[in-house]
Order: structure tokens, then sequence, then C-alpha cells
DNA sequence: TTGAAAGCGCTAACAG
DNA sequence: CTGTTAGCGCTTTCAA
């Protein structure tokens, strides 16, 4: 037996479908009698009646002549193409249950993808209907222009060059940056080592450079190109990166990285090398994943509420979707220093 | 302007919308000319078309009864109800993160949601019209009873008790308890503590305790209940039981966590007590999650391929969503002990 | 306060 | 080889 209709709902009430549409839905609700309310509602969960989203998508597209399908998607940035996402990046876990969450509580559910280098995700958007997009990380804004034609309410995160168009949430990198720098600074150390992913490749690494230069410059120490560590965002180049200090020979006492992933590698890089963390190394990171309260010694490092941002994001998407004309809004999530081990005064 | 639909299409490529919907899916290839093919494929880029994925939906139920969606979706449970998911669980990201490549690969998109105590995830899955389902973790029988009747292809992932309907992808866990053991026995250790969630909680341990009761019982060595700490799968639990371990004057010389995090919280308890790994503990922990390899000393653990388990999971569904009628398909992926620095010979 | 009816965009017989 | 046509299940205008 096939699941029941709206039809067959409205055939075991007595009344028409567009009745039990009216109720199911709890529009017009002033319009219907108590009684035929009842009855509809009775008989929906004697046949255990299930509305169609499908069927809801396509009915309705008259208002506004935007169809509705309930869900938002999330688009998760790969590291590679053709490559799984998410991949090592305990990020994206905490935030998308964040998403998950707020978006469930509103009635929306959440269609998650990572991209394809042929497709564009503004097909998937645009064949399901979706009624609002959570884009994390940084896209070619080529692409950007592409998900504006489409009108449907985007929020970025953590993407710089947002324009004039998309919602965005993030966090102030420069600032961060700056944050993470002066602290070390106010411990005493002067020879930072700055060890962060490809400066090119996405904005935020730049931005965090930035704050590390103002906080230099403030305290009136030169930038030197000699204490920077370019490599990929990831475990290994942190273990590189530590051997290439020890190396150096260049009087580094402390060590910012642009990330806690590469922090924990520098970590292991120096426990490597004899190096002690944080006696004759201090070492900051920046995210506060999970695992740098972990570590041994716990990482000192930017702490950015990964969840709180899952949450204004979906928040902002679910206004924009009920209210199309909103205005354009844009949050920053706080960040603070999260004090641990793994940094000493000097 | 709207959205171009096929019948745009086909009157701008002067055919019938029945013919541009055989081209567009590529279907009856063989009865149609090439020339009307191009004509077609011509007016679909040109109206920069994309099909409707809710019409498609709704309008080919004919083949088998069945709706399609082209969706997945992928129930993960929550530690709370009504709370976030995946929380601090670095399983669910690599987990997720395979499934979806998969999925995508062969066309699908993938819903994610927890689940909610009032409602069933089965109203989703209906009202959505779901391909296929991934379960992750234990479910209350009586649920999966509902799962079944909606006759929606679902794999069951890391559950006992996936009785004789579902397909299911998994581990060994009693195997792996007793390798972990062994590995420990082998090395010297007598005394061999085991520290676990709940036993009750979740099939997973008690399989894990088994395995570790067969590995002593095969070395005539007698399973102790005071060497047994239970408590909540997580970080805080590990620090409090390396405290009681360390406080238990029970001669303990290794340690048998049944979950990586919680292994780290007893990494973290032990070295706050002054107790070193592994010069004076061994421990192993199981999953072999990110972080295992990260900290420090590196965790030995009983390894499992996370990604592996999203791939197989992913295609068994897939499979079962094109063949209504496969029979059962279990999987279980093999577990392996990856050595690292946590473990001592005595 | 309710019902009839016209679509939404697409698929799949069936007819030509 | 291609077009006609009747739905899929729901929403919503309009009329009763």
């Amino acid at each position: 037996m096939a699941r029941a209709t709206i039809r067959d709902v409205a055939r075991d009430a007595g009344v028409s479908s567009a009745t039990v549409s009216y109720v199911v839905n709890g529009k017009v609700s002033e319009t219907i009698s108590t009684e035929t309310i009842n009855k509809v509602m009775q008989s929906v969960r004697k046949l255990g009646y299930i509305p169609n989203q499908a069927a809801k998508t396509l009915g309705s597209p008259r208002a506004g002549g935007k169809l509705r399908s309930n869900m938002i998607g999330v688009l998760i940035p790969q590291t590679e193409p053709g490559k799984e996402f998410m991949f090592s990046n305990p990020f994206y876990g905490d935030f998308l249950s964040a998403v998950e969450y707020k978006a469930r509580e509103n009635g929306y559910h959440l269609l998650i993808s990572g991209t394809e280098v042929d497709q564009s995700y503004t097909e998937i958007a645009k064949s399901r209907s979706l009624d609002g997009i959570i884009i994390l990380g940084m896209f070619p804004s080529t692409d950007l222009k592409e998900y504006r034609r489409m009108q449907i309410p985007t929020v970025l995160v953590d993407c710089y060059d947002t324009g004039h168009y998309f919602h965005s949430v993030g966090i102030n990198d420069r600032h961060g940056g700056y944050m993470a720098t002066q602290y070390m600074l106010e411990l005493g150390h002067k020879r930072i080592a700055f060890v962060s992913g490809a400066v090119s490749e996405a904005g935020v690494n730049q931005m965090r450079q930035q704050g590390y230069k103002d906080a230099l410059k403030e305290a009136e120490i030169a930038f030197d190109e000699a204490l920077v560590y370019y490599g990929e965002v990831g475990y290994p180049h942190g273990i590189t990166a530590a051997e290439a200090i020890v190396r150096s020979g260049q009087g580094i006492t402390a060590v910012f990285a642009t990330a806690d992933i590469i922090a924990l590698g520098l970590l292991k890089g120096f426990q490597k090398a004899g190096v002690d963390v944080p006696g004759e190394m201090s070492l900051i990171g920046f995210d506060d994943i999970f695992l740098s309260r972990i570590c041994h010694p716990a990482l000192t490092t930017v702490h950015q509420d990964i969840a709180e941002k899952g949450r204004v994001a979906a928040e902002i998407v679910i206004c924009a979707a009920h209210d199309p004309i909103m205005t354009k809004r844009d949050v920053t999530i706080p960040l603070s220093i999260a004090q641990r081990d793994s940094t000493r005064r000097i």
C-alpha cells in the first residue's frame, strides 16, 4: 500500500483536500471550525499521513515566485579537488553540528556537499530549490557572482571579499594575529617566528600575518622575512617548520602558528628535536580546536567559538529565507586568548 | 525572469517536452536522432536550463511505486537529546566526508540530520522521499522496526542487533578488544586496567570488554572487577580514571581504553599525576582518531579505517537504492594495531 | 467556513 | 523517431 496522500485524508475526513492542506499547515487558522480541524487531525493520525516535500516544493511557488524546499545547503571546501572534504579538520564537525541543530529547530534540513571542479554548486542549489546557502571558506569571486544571480540567501563564512551583497560571519583574523603576537611580546619575546599556510592561498593567513606585523610595528620591532615559514596548513608543515626553526640559529624564542593544527606539528617537531616547550620555546596557535586542550603541554591559542559561528550562520540564513529583502548582515565573532601551558615569560 | 523549464527548452528547440526529457536524461538514447539531440542541448545551454528536482521526484514514481529524490539521509546520534551532535567527536567528520564524496560521485546528495526525541527520523525520510539511509550508531530496535516498514534501503553503521533485514557495516569490536589486550599481554603486562564508557549504554563497549576477557582467559589471567573503570565516553572520564588508577594500588602497569578520546584523557591524567607513559604505565586506545598520532607520546591504538567505513556504507546504500531486492549485505572493516609510543615491554 | 479546480515542472505510457 | 497526454501530491485563488 502506498503512502496516504492529502486526498486520502480528505476523503476519510469527509472534507476537501484544500481544507486538509489548511489544517495541516496551520494556515487560515481562524477560518476553520474546530470541529473540522479535529476531524482532519484524526484522519491524519489514523492514516499516518506525512506530507510529501517534493509536492510541497513544487506546488507553492506562487508566493514570491520562489520555490521553498525547506532545505539549506552547506558548501564545504575540499582540500584537494576531487577529494573528500573535511579530512583531518575537526573544525567542520563542530561547525556543522551547530548549523544542523539550529536548522532543524526551525524546520529546515541540511543538504551538505563538497564541490566538484566542473559542477558549480549553483546547479545543485537551483535544482534542489535550496532556501538558503552557507558557504565555508574562500571561493573564487567569479563563482560568487553566480551565487548572487541566483538570488538565494547566502551566508559566507570565513570569507573575505564578501562584497556588498552576501551576508557574512567570520572573525577578525587580522586582530587575531595581532592578539597572538601581542601576547608573546608582553611575555618579553622579541624574536617571534611566524608559521602559516601559503599567504596567497587564502585571505585568512594574510590577515593574520598583517596582525602579526601590526603588533611588531607597535612594539617597534622590524618585521624579519627570515622568521617566516610558509607551507601547507597541516600537521606535517609544523614538524618541518620546527626543524627549520631549530636549525636556523635566528635566536627564535617564540612561534606564532596561524592554525592549531600547524602548532601541534611544531610541538611535535620541537619535542623530537629536544627543544622544550615552553621552557626553551613558546608557542601560540590559532583556532582553539579540541586537540589544543589535550596535547601536552596544552596549547595557548587564539580561541574562536566555532559552534557560535555555525549558530549565527544558520540564524542569518533562516531569517533571510523568510525575509528576502533583509539587509546585508555581517557578524564578527569575538576572539580571545586561551591561556594554557605552551608559553612562558622571558 | 523565472528559471527556464523543460517546456521553454522544448519551445526553443522546436521539439516536445518529452523529447527534451529524454535527451536530458540520456534515456532512449538510441531512438533519438543526433540532430535533435544537438538542437536540444544547444537550447539547454542557451537558456541555462536546470532540471527541477522536486518535479522530477514527483513526476516519476511509476517505476516501482517509489519516489526517487537522489538524496541519501545520514542519521547522526546526538550525545544528549536536544543537543548538537558530533561535538568533540572527530569520528563523524571523517566518516561524513567519505560518504559525501562517494554519494556525489554517484549523483546523490546528502541530507544530514540529528534526531529529535519526539520526531522520528522516519518522517523526514518519508517526506523527503529519501532513496536510502545511513544510520550511525545504536538506536532502539523499536525504531528500527519503523525503518523496516518504510522499505527504504538502510545501512546500519556500528550497530549490533542489526536483525535480518538491514545492511550493515562495522568492525569486530570483540576482536578489537582482544587485539588490544593481547598486545599488552605480549609486552609482558599482567595487570591491565579496562577503561570504557558504560557497558550497558552501547553494545560496542560490551563487545570490546568481551574481547578483553577473551584475551585474559587465553592467558589464564583471572578477570578482575577491580581493574575496570566505567564512565562516560569522553576526555574527562579518562582524567578521572587515571587518578583513580594511580591511587588504586592495584599494581596496574597497563591500560586499555575503549576509545582514544578516553585514552587521551588518561594520558593527561597520568602526566598530571607524574606517572610516565610509557615508562611507568602503558596505554592503548581504540579508534585511531587523528589526535592519537599527534599527542605526546603518540598513542598506540586499535586502528579502524573510518573513511573506508563511510565509503562502504555509501556504496551499499547506493547499490540498494538501484536494486531494492539486493540481499542483505554485511561488511566488517578489518582492524589493526597502530603501534606507537605509549606502550612499553616489561 | 469550505470546496472546485488550475497549475507547479517533470516523466512515461501510448500513439502516431 | 517524436509528440500527446495524463498524472505525481500539494497549494492557492476564487467562488459558493
